[in-house]
DNA sequence: CCCGACATACCGAACGCTCGGTATGGTCGG
DNA sequence: CCGACCATACCGAGCGTTCGGTATGTCGGG
């Protein structure tokens, strides 16, 4: 499994054989196939690894009774941090996106789909009560600053000059003061 | 060719024959190596075009003797505009990086530091000069905000509520604010 | 004006190979 | 001795690419 997302990381899904994963976990295609019905069940972990953890973290902050503004600092370090944490399943993540099945897609989407709903929500309510600036759709900042943060696999290098909480601080600095009226 | 990039962008390069191409193009597989030698030649052909125009109009911009503010909200504008304007390509750029052979790759990759060192050197003048805040490195910054221009492609639709001009306006607004002392 | 010589553009069947998946049989703890 | 677990050998589909061949100009010498 960790082998998988190594090479699905490094080599893209399509151009990994599952020998290859296979050998690379010490194991044979036979063995393989005994636990994972077909190669997309491998990756259909990944995402499923990835999102519940996500979801029940970005709640958990959402429900507090934090201000808004460090409600959003919290959420954006957080997704941040557990990014770099678990890089090659991020870089997984949004590069395979497209490969898979439409129905499993379907239910990533809509998982993602309720991630971002949900954080629109706390934008509108800032806007409402003048702790965020009102002259920006709600929705569109959030694609904007979660596009942001979904690019980070493409070129963090945890060996690069900034760690993760760096990343994770200036990531949420520059959202917030994006949103300041 | 274009029936390629529509195609490419839809299912994705590796899920889409030669033969398919040729068929959408209306002309035969014969045809198609006639005039490029590999199926990756037609990739490379989208990655050329694409770079080639964002590189010119950005350095346009960056050597004009605009202030500052204006030369990034201009050069934000721009890839914002042009992205959307040719999305089918923004799409394959974005998704089929990891599929182009190391020799392609490496070249592409450096015609993009070339293009994020420019406009870093235009953060760190502004840092410089007291029009933008000094407290986030400027290639952390040129990161992030161009992340969220270039995962445009895999959200917007043309036939949505916001019109191109509005996010352009809108991402480049993000950006200056987010950017502002 | 014509004819042979050659170049360019194109066709589409076939090749070689890789891949995801399967069928079969062995092994070993209980 | 049985069923869970796994190794090995193999299958057939699908892929990018090749290649022998044809059709359509082009052009210079007689």
């Amino acid at each position: 499994m960790r082998a998988a997302i190594t090479l699905f990381a490094r080599k893209g899904f399509d151009a990994t054989p599952v020998r290859e994963i296979a050998d690379a976990a010490g194991v044979t295609t036979g063995a393989l196939y005994h636990y994972f019905a077909t190669k997309e069940d491998l990756l259909v972990e990944v995402y499923r690894q990835m999102q519940g953890g996500q979801r029940l973290r970005m709640e958990a902050i959402a429900d507090s009774d934090l201000p808004l503004r460090e409600k959003l600092h919290a959420i954006i370090s957080d997704v941040v941090e557990s990014t770099i944490a678990d890089l090659d399943e991020a870089v997984v993540f949004f590069q395979s996106f497209h490969l898979l099945s439409p129905r499993v897609r379907e239910m990533v989407r809509g998982e993602r789909r309720g991630y971002h709903d949900r954080v629109k929500a706390l934008i509108e309510e800032g806007q409402r009560e003048g702790t965020f600036r009102s002259d920006v759709p709600a929705t569109l900042a959030v694609s904007y600053h979660f596009g942001a943060v979904h690019r980070l696999g493409l070129w963090y290098h945890p060996d690069g000059p900034l760690s993760a909480e760096e990343v994770a601080r200036h990531f949420a600095d520059l959202t917030l003061s994006s949103l300041t009226p």
